[in-house]
RNA sequence: GCGCUUGUAGCUCAACCGGAUAGAGCAUCGGCCUUCUAAGCCGAGGGUUGCAGGUUCGAUUCCUGCCAAGCGUGCCA
């Protein structure tokens, strides 16, 4: 059930049957005070403009036109031409008990799924995973979940950067550390240190530096010797990576794994279709793609360079490759693309010279989700005290020995086991909170302890709201659902009312892949849910109020499993 | 130079794509645990939405200019 389109489709229809020209939006809304109803419907206004008329005068015809006597208590004309509509109680009661009973939470499929490429987290395997991941990572995962539950044909892609030049540096010093076994596979555990080790060995010794430009050919020539090496070191850099998806609650596997160096063989092939296709110009030796569209007011076209003078390939190269494969091979009718908001230039190029060359139609729907950079408390690009990036792992570990402390302190009384788990839970969805509550397309402050909050808008205030629930319902002895559900205190018809809002959460998720939309909706739910608690005793009320009120709280509790699970956050039974 | 993004309360962020009196959290201050978990609830203070114009019934939102920040911009990814 979602409330906002049921009512757009009957306002829009009374729109027409008032002369309004087909596909006027009819612009519902929820009110943005209480004294405006549960629903406002903002496009009158508009309409009677285009038509010269008088608004109120509009809205008065329209009215007369709608219908909305199952659905709402009444409908009033207000302001400039607002139509203000409170809905029936009885109706959301039903609406609500029809949610309960319906198992998907009253969440319909799309009528129109798409295949959907995601492309999220995709590091680069030369180096571990740092803070700087999580945003693609988690995002996008959650994205992928909600589209999933909507019915599209979700296929991840985990572009993962294993072909770079720094490989030749990390082989070579792979190589050196070979006579000790130990040494090395000591050195692997952390990727971190071992890529900055093999960096300063390359800095500071020429013949380490030579042999490691040498290195990259013998690999990119496919030497039998250095492509088993190579291996061994991405299968070690994926564990690290599936380590790291698990305690993030992460869907990622190894199947979703397509690394850059699997279109090797395809790139040749796009240069020459590109040229084929009238689009490669030879400039200065580069082969490049010029388009109008990237022509400034010093009409210059900024090119995307496809091939480079010496011969080699380029990220957009291979970009290019994997928008083909991903339109032939996997069907995407949707890409959605999780990538820091640095490469909106290159993803434009991408996107345009795609189109323009055929290797995806033009109603292919591609998307850049775009977002900032992550930087330190200082402002400045993100760094530790000595110099290197946070890894993701020491966030994770301090998040979760944070939240054992606070548990412990908190309820000393339960088992050890009980308390980690408690800890791990709560740590790990309130680092993944703190980053999918916020949509900005701008850089953003890394903060510890914002992050690692567990007051006020977070993970464990959604959690905790779920536990308390779960509280209820164990003191409460046997709930019999077939009592109706009734409205007798203010906060349980608002309650009821947030509930049957949550497939227009999930939508909008769905449309704008912007988690933090969800994140909202959940925080004002459980803030409803609190007030509500506060003031509607459950247990000691009498029989026909008590089995109500723990319906409210059973949609409740199901709902904030199913939002939190799309976050990729677990809920908890005590806390 | 050109291009992209951003600028909202002391701090971190919302505001459902032009709607009615700009909202939360943190921090600060004041109340609430013999009653379902106080990781909570109730209340208070805090704003010229960077600045100046424009578009219209109506602008944080759209347009222009300026200021500030970040990023990108022909052979790294």
């Amino acid at each position: 059930m979602n409330i906002r389109k049921l009512l757009d489709s009957h306002v829009s229809q009374a729109l027409q049957l008032a002369g309004v020209e087909a596909g006027t939006p009819a612009l519902i809304k929820p009110s943005s005070r209480p004294e405006f109803g549960d629903y406002q419907a903002n496009g009158i206004i508009g309409a009677a403009k285009k038509l010269n008329m008088n608004p109120r005068e509009l809205a008065s015809t329209v009215l007369n036109h709608l219908d909305l006597s199952a659905i709402a208590e009444k409908v009033e004309i207000a302001g400039p031409g607002f139509l203000n509509i409170y809905l029936d109680s009885r109706w959301l009661a039903q609406q609500a008990e029809s949610a309960l009973e319906s198992e998907s939470l009253g969440i319909h499929k799309t009528t129109t799924p798409q295949t959907v490429v995601i492309d999220y987290s995709s590091p680069n395997l030369a180096k571990e995973m740092h803070v700087g991941h999580l945003r693609s990572t988690i995002i996008g995962d959650a994205v992928a979940r909600v589209l999933e539950l909507l019915g599209d044909t979700v296929i991840r892609q985990n572009h993962v950067g294993d072909w770079g030049t720094q490989f030749g540096m990390l082989l070579t010093y792979m190589n050196e550390l070979e006579g000790d076994t130990q040494s090395l596979s000591m050195q692997l555990a952390d990727l971190e240190k071992f890529y900055q080790a093999a960096k300063q060995r390359f800095d500071s010794d020429a013949d380490f530096a030579r042999a490691a430009r040498e290195n990259v050919v013998k690999l990119q020539a496919g030497d039998p010797e250095f492509l088993k090496r190579w291996k061994q070191f991405i299968d070690i850099s994926l564990q690290h990576c599936d380590e790291i998806y698990q305690r993030l609650n992460v869907l990622l596997t190894r199947d979703d794994v397509m690394p850059e160096s699997a279109y090797n063989s395809a790139l040749s092939q796009v240069v020459m279709d590109l040229d084929q296709a009238g689009l490669l110009i030879e400039d200065q030796g580069a082969k490049c793609v010029f388009l109008d569209q990237f022509k400034g007011k010093d009409n210059t076209i900024v090119p995307m360079i496809v091939q480079k003078s010496d011969g080699g390939y380029l990220y957009a190269t291979t970009d290019l490759a994997a928008l083909r494969y991903r339109y032939q091979q996997l069907g995407m009718t949707r890409g959605l693309y999780f990538i820091d908001a640095r490469q909106s230039l290159h993803m434009q190029q991408v996107f345009a010279v795609g189109k323009q060359a055929g290797f995806v139609p033009e109603n292919v729907q591609l998307e850049h989700m775009a977002f900032g950079t992550m930087m330190g408390e200082d402002g400045t690009p993100f760094k530790t005290r000595s110099g290197g990036t946070v890894k993701l792992v020491d966030l994770l570990d301090e998040a979760q020995q944070r939240a054992f402390v606070l548990v412990t302190e908190k309820n000393p009384q339960l088992d050890e086991a009980t308390r980690h788990h408690i800890a791990r839970v709560v740590g790990i969805g309130a680092v993944k909170y703190s980053d999918l509550s916020k949509n900005r397309t701008s850089d953003y402050r890394f903060n510890w302890d914002a992050m690692l909050s567990f007051e006020g808008n977070t993970a464990p205030y959604l959690q905790y709201a779920y536990t308390r629930i779960q509280s209820i319902f164990r003191k409460a002895g046997q709930f019999n659902p077939d009592i109706p559900l009734l409205f007798q205190e203010p906060a349980e018809r608002q309650l009821a009312l947030k509930l049957l809002q949550f497939s227009e959460a999930i939508e909008s998720v769905a449309k704008d892949g912007a988690p933090n939309l969800l994140c909202n909706y959940l925080f004002e739910l459980s803030g409803l849910f609190m007030h509500f608690y506060e003031v509607c005793p459950i247990i000691k009320a009498e029989e026909k109020i008590k089995h109500s009120r723990l319906k409210l709280s059973a949609l409740t509790a199901n709902t904030l499993q199913t939002g939190l699970g799309l976050l990729g956050i677990d809920v908890l039974e005590t806390m």
